[in-house]
DNA sequence: CAGTTAATGCAACAATGATGCAATAATACA
DNA sequence: TGTATTATTGCATCATTGTTGCATTAACTG
């Protein structure tokens, strides 16, 4: 493995995240890319732009890992946020600070909320 | 489905939850259980005891369901606490406030905290 | 102790995810 | 621009987690 290929899939899958700008599961993106390229290279382009720091990635209410965009995103550990009505789930900007524990040492979190969008609560 | 039935299964699986004292994987509960019950008899005792309030559920780093004894606990949305180290998973007894969104409204959280536990940081 | 039925075991299935390897297509460089 | 190199992809296959239907078993009731 020496040079990184801006190959078809790769720009494929970038541009979607860019047209959603949302937080999109494996099973969604394996299935919306379906017709596109197959299921082993949804997972091994996934894994790929996280190491390289374009994606990152969380795991969902539902055990299943999601990712993102890294946008205005600095830490990647910010908290996310998924709408328990429409499922829709983004990046929140926010940072919650962790209480500091004297019996264990907290590292690093993985934060996320649950609620009503902005267009589920209208 | 009327009355609900204390069997073996049941007090087993209870049993193992009060001597742990920790939260345990579904992974490892079928894992180790696997002599005394059937795989699908501990997806349903964990489902039964959990909609009884027996025990609670969160998603842990891995994407797998892990299950914990509800002892002091009273909210059941306590965050939780992973060793990066040894894997030793447990309920944090603090609470984390949330900020408050005007733009999505937060009625819930999942929060994981990993880090190094008592025994590792020695 | 016998009847009722919740709970279990088993087999089969479904979904997510990983792996080995041959074929393909980005890149580098002549 | 054409060709060699090799990162990447597709495909088939497998592993693991989790679910379902149904016959059997074993808690509870009286």
């Amino acid at each position: 493995m020496g040079v990184v290929r801006n190959t078809k899939a790769v720009k494929t899958v970038l541009k979607l995240f860019q047209e959603v700008g949302l937080g999109l599961s494996v099973v969604h993106l394996v299935q919306s890319l379906r017709t596109e390229m197959n299921k082993t290279t949804v997972y091994r382009v996934l894994e790929r732009l996280e190491s390289e720091g374009e994606l990152h990635s969380f795991i969902g209410k539902d055990g299943l890992k999601w990712y993102a965009k890294c946008g205005s995103c600095t830490s990647h550990s910010h908290p996310h946020f998924q709408c328990n009505t429409c499922g829709k789930t983004e990046c929140l900007t926010f940072n919650i600070p962790l209480p500091v524990q004297d019996r264990v040492k907290i590292a690093s979190a993985e934060l996320l909320l649950f609620g009503e969008c902005e267009d589920c609560l209208a």
